[in-house]
RNA sequence: GGGAGCUUAGCUCAGCUGGUUCAGAGCAUCUGCCUUACAAGCAGAGGGUCACUGGUUCGAACCCAGUAGCUCCCA
């Protein structure tokens, strides 16, 4: 068989995915599940946004969750992982009304059913692509049971839970401050605004005293909401202006007087220490306002425009205003001065337009309480967070948490179930019908008209309850996939959303099913390229995954995102990594030709590899332990690490060495069985971190069965101690190996030329079991015995006892400098051992295992020394 | 302004309850090799006052305090 001698992933991954596919691998089943009594493993995938394409950060993401899946299934579990996307409201409306526009049509132009006809056009059309990327990545997710926020059964399931919390007091509707986006013209959740540093200006306003010639000096960033103004604030204890709490001063531009307060929330030092109050646009005037039952006055519209309460400037946009405010306080001689400063300016998650501070009537979940079980369950370590320095994040959220506005005004979503009458009664029901018998019910008449509001749910609303709702738990709460894969096991995420969804994902799990929704939560850190800036399609700095799939084959793609990505740290990603993963894959593939090119020769013992056979099991069995651990850790980069050491050094660089026949030579039938053997294990191993080429190896490895995959074997498990004497020994030969072909290349004899070895008795008794694998591996003849350190020799220090090289007259200077280093390390290390020893305070407070250790170290450094000073000696 | 976290080789990171044959890994660098599985490889080598300053301790990369720098979250 011609094996080419690099591996080329292109046919082999569509091959398999498309097998595994076909033969269901993917599936969960609930029913299979219990009827073998199989514990349930699941994840719900963190549904990417509809409008997404796959980036980076959804690499790796998805790898990590198929590494779980994949691992689990071949652990024996019920593996099911759920695919499925979120309707992202605001988003897709976004991409929507862009798209209506590009063909000449305006959103005020059409109903509200006409544009959710093309919004959900739009969705059939673009919705699946991110999903159809992840099967490039290798993802072995249930594809049948693909859920969307807002098909059937999810929608009802996010109004039944609105109905159901309005009911319970735990939704209001209220006029409150929100964070407004005039581009979207909808208001948003405090989350989804993002702080961003602004480059701004102190503008100085001079607001004139009535009955005086005297001025304050208010310093503003907003000229522009002056209109609105209704007091000036001053601290009580600020001396400069005690003389006038409780006159009143006029407002310029539109000349309106109002009172001059005082409050101590004002900073004395910041700006003139005197504030405008205009608490329709600022969080905490709105706060003062209400303190002293001041008016509000709204000057902007939802679009961002002057409204004609301003009086002025009606109808110009809040920047353009902000400059034209500017330019007249100015001409007015009302601008004392301006100064360049810095400040934080809240910004829109989705359309990025500078979010105002808006009173509006909105919809609102009351958190408090709901958020008690999701803390403690939490804090308590019912759920667990990966890194745990997030139960900190989470904590100090849940602990300050605040109302959540969930009404948005758009369309793409689900439409809030409130009816109102003409005058602005409203009920809350499933449908027009039920809302009109409540209201029958409550006001004692039917109403004359009732309308539903026009607004429709946050989607996070709907988002958080997804691992439930994937299920159809709301609809069939004793369904049998709800009751078997419910609570999930794991969950991974960026800790961007800890409290956009995984928060209230955990309330939700505590409300509706008295659980919580996962047991683990893994937040992955952000992918940044390799000079930390986050991956973002405006600085074009993101490579685009699938090319690199294309090029580079998934496996090597998966290996490079997590080879480089240690849990909860944000990762630097490089292509090299990539193309470290692809030399591995290329680094199997030649072992894999090595060993099936190979032939047998029945008739060979064997006899020699037997030592070699005897410690590789070991080896992987050791490696096998470490890696199950570090899993248990979700130290995922640790154990593939592992796992790559495994393979590259262990398994091609010594054992298949030790192994390999001599040129033309056969292998016996035991070693090559072994040899098979192992491969295969180490190809399970590895499977669910790159899950291709080990399926396409493990087939050529061994003759399958139709129904066999690596996807669905037993994953390597061992019960039996790993044997620490034979790792050992063979690391001290291991030692032996380098260090005379170190001298081999250090005196530039050629590796072909035999040599021999002399050692004492008893340290050749030492690695008996492995001198015939010395002798094959660095090519020795003889191996032979003296107690005495013969001439024209090189000697190696392995651990207490000395092994001589003997070497050709030409290269017989011996590296007197060399051997007086160690001698010297040697020496100071045993003094400080020593002095440790003589210490009666350590001797008193160690350890007996640690004084035992220490007692070994001192009798190693003292053999060592009396070797390396019969070296010097001769 | 409040809170959390980080600072170990050129880079990315390990280093679990303090104990020198633990200062480590991968990548990168350098040297020598196309040695019949693999140059996407093999054999070697160099490289760190564990941010800084004090303290606790028989003993500190690890614990404590302070300083500096960086990051994130919240306001």
């Amino acid at each position: 068989m011609e094996i080419s001698s690099r591996y080329s992933p292109e046919n082999i991954e569509q091959k398999w995915y498309d097998y595994w596919m076909e033969k269901g691998f993917f599936k969960g089943d609930a029913k299979r599940g219990k009827s073998l009594g199989k514990e349930p493993y699941c994840i719900v995938i963190p549904p990417p946004n509809v409008t997404g394409v796959l980036h980076m950060g959804h690499m790796l993401n998805n790898t990590l969750q198929d590494v779980m899946v994949r691992r689990a299934r071949m652990q024996g579990k019920e593996a099911l992982w759920v695919p499925g996307t979120d309707h992202a409201s605001i988003a897709t409306e976004a991409k929507v009304v862009a798209m209506l526009k590009e063909q000449g049509i305006d959103k005020k132009d059409l109903s509200r059913e006409k544009f959710l006809e093309y919004a959900w056009e739009w969705k059939e059309k673009y919705g699946g692509i991110i999903l159809s990327q992840l099967k490039k990545l290798g993802a072995s997710c249930d594809w049948d049971r693909t859920r969307f926020t807002m098909e059937p059964s999810l929608t009802e399931a996010v109004i039944d839970v609105f109905i159901d919390l309005y009911n319970k007091g735990k939704i209001y509707r209220g006029i409150r401050m929100v964070n407004w986006d005039p581009q979207g013209k909808t208001a948003l959740s405090d989350d989804e605004v993002i702080q961003k540093e602004n480059n701004a200006k102190f503008y100085y306003v001079k607001y004139k005293i009535v009955d005086s010639d005297d001025y304050i000096v208010v310093a503003t960033v907003r000229p522009e909401t002056i209109m609105g103004d209704v007091a000036v604030c001053v601290n009580p204890n600020d001396t400069r202006y005690t003389h006038l709490i409780g006159k009143k001063c006029v407002v310029p531009l539109v000349n309106r007087e109002v009172p001059i307060i005082a409050d101590d929330y004002i900073e004395i030092d910041f700006g003139t220490g005197a504030l405008k109050v205009t608490p329709a646009h600022d969080k905490n005037d709105y706060a003062i306002g209400q303190k002293f039952g001041l008016p509000t006055i709204d000057v902007l519209n939802e679009d961002g425009t002057i409204s004609e309460a301003a009086g002025i400037f009606v109808g110009m946009d809040r920047f353009k205003a902000r400059k034209a405010a500017a330019d007249q306080l100015e001409l007015e001689g009302l601008l004392q001065k301006t100064e360049e400063i810095k400040n934080n300016i809240g910004t829109s998650e989705r359309t990025g337009a500078v979010v105002e501070p808006r009173l509006s009537m909105q919809w609102f979940v009351q958190m408090e309480e709901l958020s008690k079980p999701a803390l403690d369950n939490v804090l308590n370590g019912n759920i667990k967070f990966h890194p745990e320095k997030f139960v900190n994040t989470y904590k100090h959220w849940m602990e300050n948490v605040k109302d959540w506005c969930i009404s948005r005004q758009l369309w793409w979503g689900q439409r809030i179930p409130a009816w109102y009458d003409d005058k602005g009664n409203f009920v809350v029901a499933k449908t027009k019908h039920e809302a009109q018998s409540i209201y029958l019910s409550k006001y004692g008449a039917m109403p004359s008209e009732l309308k539903q509001d026009e607004d429709v749910l946050d989607t996070w609303f709907s988002s958080w309850l997804w691992p439930i709702s994937v299920f159809d738990g709301f609809e069939n709460p004793e369904g049998e996939d709800i009751n078997y894969f419910y609570p999930t096991n794991d969950l991974v995420t960026a800790p961007e959303i800890i409290f956009f969804w995984v928060a209230r994902m955990i309330i939700a799990g505590y409300e509706y099913k008295k659980e919580l929704p996962f047991s683990n939560v893994y937040f992955t850190g952000i992918v940044r390229d390799k000079q930390g800036r986050k991956m973002s399609k405006s600085l074009g700095n993101s490579p685009d995954p699938l090319h690199l799939i294309e090029i580079n084959g998934a496996d090597a793609v998966r290996f490079g995102m997590m080879v480089c990505s240690p849990a909860g740290n944000d990762i630097l990603f490089d292509e090299k990594y990539i193309e470290q993963g692809r030399n591995f894959c290329n680094k199997i593939w030649n072992a894999y030709r090595l060993v099936k090119g190979l032939t047998v020769d029945e008739s060979k013992s064997g006899q020699e590899n037997e030592t070699a056979i005897l410690w590789f099991n070991e080896q992987l069995k050791a490696t096998t332990l470490e890696v199950e651990q570090l899993y248990s850790q979700y130290r995922i980069s640790e154990a593939l690490m592992s796992i790559y050491k495994l393979i590259w050094d262990d398994f091609c660089a010594w054992y298949l060495e030790m192994v390999k026949p001599t040129f033309g030579e056969a292998i016996d039938a035991k070693t090559y069985q072994a040899t098979l053997d192992y491969f295969e294990l180490l190809m399970q191993l590895l499977h669910p971190l790159m899950p291709f080429i080990t399926e396409e190896i493990w087939h050529g490895l061994k003759d399958r069965d139709s129904e066999a995959c690596i996807i669905v074997s037993n994953y390597p498990k061992y019960k039996t101690d790993v044997d620490e004497k034979i790792l050992g020994d063979a690391r001290l030969a291991f030692d032996l190996i380098s260090q005379v072909r170190n001298t081999r290349s250090s005196k530039g004899l050629s590796p072909k030329e035999a040599l021999q070895l002399s050692a004492s008795k008893t340290a050749i008794a030492t690695l008996q079991e492995f001198t015939l694998l010395i002798k094959k591996l660095t090519n020795i003849d003889i191996i032979n015995e003296t107690e005495e350190a013969p001439s024209a020799t090189a000697a190696l220090q392995i651990k207490a006892s000395t092994w001589y090289l003997h070497l050709p007259i030409s290269a017989t200077a011996i590296d007197i400098e060399a051997v007086q280093k160690e001698l010297d390390y040697t020496l100071g290390f045993l003094k400080s051992v020593d002095s440790k020893l003589g210490n009666e305070k350590f001797v008193a407070n160690a350890k007996p295992e640690l004084l035992d250790k220490e007692r070994q170290k001192k009798a190693d450094a003292e053999a060592k020394i009396i070797s390396l000073k019969k070296i010097l000696e001769t």
